[in-house]
DNA sequence: GGCTATTGTTACACAGTATAACAAAAGGAG
DNA sequence: CTCCTTTTGTTATACTGTGTAACAATAGCC
């Protein structure tokens, strides 16, 4: 999907501004709200004109579009590596690589999740349905680790929110009887599956 | 979690103002970007002087928690009792009894998952890991059935940025090799099994 | 019917957006 | 190195939205 590569000779003046914009909105979107940060605050903190701004954006979200572009594409072609492996045995490691790569790249991550007022609302959503799953699930099973509970209700919650959205995205097809289904074998029981695996290893 | 019962007599004057700020966002909120309402337009709307909405909300993010708050708390009790229901035959209908009630109340959720630039980001990175899932679970598995496939593939793509969020949320741990098993066992291979399972179904 | 709380009106200072015209400076080509 | 082009900086301006204040009008409560 992601396809660009001009390689073209680019004057050095535009990719220092514009390399000075990209760094200031990330310092910027680390400490403060994104929806706090303005298009002055930006070219303040770049030692940039107001101006120049607009000669290569049209908005903030299109400048964070890029910061993301430029961050996350080693990532896809990570993911893209990982989903390839049908190799059991390695799936394991090449998962372990995505998430150390992760953690090179904590800021960007940060930036990706950074809430604004919806995903806000979204995020306490889903932590009113984790806490739910939480209670309903911590006696049924006798897990003394404490955080694979709350990885795997935090994993049931969002599956659910994404499914929801996902079904409204595709004009709520197919019905509810058919998703009823999917939700029983898609997040219910591959999850009970998967936290009998988990809770077997050793920690 | 949500507490709130005040049930005290609120002057009607209030609550009419409220409705119609409450209602003016939704209306709103439906028709166009949310970072692009201003408390001006709502007002205008809601047919109110601009003042008295600072009678009421510091900021436009606090009514929109408030109309969120109205209208998912069923949501939360009906996900309750589908979280305590044990009884493998009942919890179809239960996820069923959800999804019905979704639709319902569509324009809620539409509101909750309407994207502003951060969440259209994280939507657009979303699509990218699903289709790249897509491709490499395609070849693999006889699905004939395209919805089926569209589904896990978004499954598997929002389940793991999900895992990446509550990673970073909880400092990076457990650490990564940990992680890859629970990417292993949570989102692959459950999916796996899940879909196993719902390709052996009717449609 | 009269007191009180809420709402509406008008005004204002301030900050950010978006654009324009012109001057200054930095890069590219010979 | 010099000329020419492109990019950037400066200054100005019109506009929109924010947040607050003082006072008038109105609707609820007892």
């Amino acid at each position: 999907m992601p396809a660009k590569l001009p390689l073209q000779k680019v004057d050095p003046r535009v990719r220092r501004t514009r390399r000075a914009l990209r760094d200031a909105l990330v310092v910027l979107i680390l400490k403060k709200d994104y929806a706090s940060i303005s298009i002055k605050e930006v070219t303040a903190l770049a030692d940039t004109a107001y101006i120049t701004f607009y000669r290569h954006y049209e908005s903030l979200d299109q400048l964070l579009m890029e910061v993301l572009d430029e961050g996350l594409a080693e990532l896809l072609t990570r993911i893209e590596t990982l989903a390839k492996q049908s190799d059991t045995s390695d799936l394991e490691t090449e998962g372990r690589l995505i998430f150390e790569y992760i953690a090179q790249k904590a800021d960007l991550f940060r930036i990706l999740f950074k809430s604004q007022s919806v995903a806000k609302a979204r995020k306490k959503v889903i932590q009113n349905i984790a806490f739910i799953f939480q209670k309903a699930c911590a006696p049924l099973s006798r897990l003394d680790n404490q955080v694979t509970i709350n990885l795997t209700s935090n994993h049931i919650a969002t599956s659910l929110l994404s499914l929801i959205e996902w079904w409204l995205d595709n004009g709520m097809n197919p019905p509810p009887a058919k998703m009823g289904r999917v939700y029983k074998s898609l997040i219910i029981d591959s999850t009970v599956g998967a936290v009998r695996s988990l809770s077997a290893m050793a920690g």
